[in-house]
DNA sequence: CGGAAGATTGAGAGTTCTCAATGCCTGTGG
DNA sequence: CCACAGGCATTGAGAACTCTCAATCTTCCG
């Protein structure tokens, strides 16, 4: 019944019976997208903020020449932009991946899950993983080579699926073609597509039909200068909270 | 009497006598920093919010190789995320680029400023343009060139500097090197001024003893492909504010 | 005036892109 | 159940872009 949203929220603070009822009756109404359809396009007048239950999507922007970069992956569990209701315009897109269901919460209700502080902690505290995500993109296109960048950026899909479940073992299910990866990397599909064999030969990771396998994982951590603190860990939780996670993690790939 | 940081503020959203007298009261005391010292550095336990009142800053990352990206530059009137306080250690460093004079307010003073609906608004709109920069700066590493990645920045920079005031005519005083410049812009200091030099030749833009001079502001947009729309024009604010606005921008470089 | 930091320039090495062709897999219609 | 179309993935080869290394200039200061 607790969908992936609440699960990841719940990692962020500690929310009382209230905080999740108000959760869930925001969420209760999910609607179901197909793939490639736009949430959101750039230029339209922002409020709505949306909310992955199922399925991916991936926030973008166009350039003239029709390009695309992506600015982030949205996977199940995921929401965005609380306060982009205060801009006038939206500076990006937001696209489905693969079918989905999406939660579409109104500005105004959005306020309204804010009073709640445990819920406010928790949503900012999301953000705050984002906007650190962002900065590492950043970093990644400034200071790493192709092959350091395709190996962050997958150790940090495998990290975050891995914090909603969404892993199995060493491996994830990734619905993302080499296309839309390229574009989120800054490169081209065809360079990608050979650094991906790189790292297969280098028996760090291999990519196939949708699913991510991390062969190994010290070798990918080492090869993709991907910092242990990095996401979840940096996250200021309580001791409870702490000792779950712990579980949790505990028997799965020592990333 | 009015620091920079208000004045931005004010055309964030509108804000009351109380309002402005908290403000007033939060960064009455201001403190002198010489150049290149860190505000605070990775990893450090997060918290406070800092607020240049004069002079320049940068935030930013190292790598392990100790080659570092710049993530933002931090100019008067600028300051800094409002909620890193959630995450367990900083994911980035600050450091003054001059000698600036900063306000540090403690995260339960912030706490205390959003209880204002009026700031909370004004600061947050603020934080949601500096989200707007970090996509932007994603979006130049990923698809511009070189070329149109350092106008881009530059544009940028003219355009945020006169929002505060800044600029005088189509000039802005300018104290980044060409090292600093070149490591927000994911380029080596070599190449950047081969680029430098394109534009100049192109009779776009010149950048001289720590000075940018727009020598001709249409070509930088063309040359940049930079949104009339980013930044100040993105901002949702009512008409008076907008009047306001105007009334300083009349006379300005077309940019 | 000497030193230090920043800006410029040249030349060769490496990386990444572009263009183009080919192979592989999946869903659909016959 | 098979053939085919369309979307992805893979590979090759040459062009273009950036980096690295090194030397030279300039500017700013004590």
């Amino acid at each position: 019944m607790e969908n992936r949203f609440i699960t990841k929220l719940k990692r962020m603070a500690e929310l009382n019976d209230d905080d999740l009822k108000a959760l869930a009756k925001a969420t209760e109404k999910p609607r179901k997208i197909p793939t490639k359809r736009d949430l959101i396009r750039e230029g339209d007048r922002p409020g709505p903020c949306f909310v992955m239950l199922e399925g991916w999507a991936c926030k973008y922007q166009l350039m003239p020449s029709g390009t695309r970069q992506i600015l982030a992956f949205m996977m199940p569990g995921d929401s965005c932009d609380l306060h982009v209701g205060l801009l006038a315009e939206m500076d990006h897109s937001i696209q489905t991946i693969t079918p989905s269901l999406v939660v579409k919460i109104e500005q105004l209700e959005v306020v309204e899950l804010m009073d709640h502080p445990g819920l406010a902690k928790a949503m900012y505290t999301a953000q705050m993983v984002d906007e650190g995500i962002m900065r590492a993109w950043i970093t990644s296109m400034g200071r790493r080579t192709s092959r350091e960048r395709v190996a962050h950026l997958m150790c940090e899909l495998y990290v975050r699926a891995r914090n909603v479940g969404l892993t199995d073992q060493d491996s994830v299910t990734l619905p993302l073609s080499q296309a839309l990866l390229a574009d989120s990397l800054g490169m081209t599909a065809v360079h990608l597509n050979r650094v991906l064999r790189e790292l297969r030969e280098l028996g760090a990771m291999e990519l196939q039909r949708g699913k991510l396998v991390i062969t190994d994982a010290k070798k990918m951590v080492i090869v993709a200068g991907f910092d242990e603190k990095y996401l979840h860990r940096r996250l200021r939780v309580s001791p409870e909270i702490l000792r779950g996670q712990a579980e949790r993690l505990s028997g799965s790939a020592p990333l």
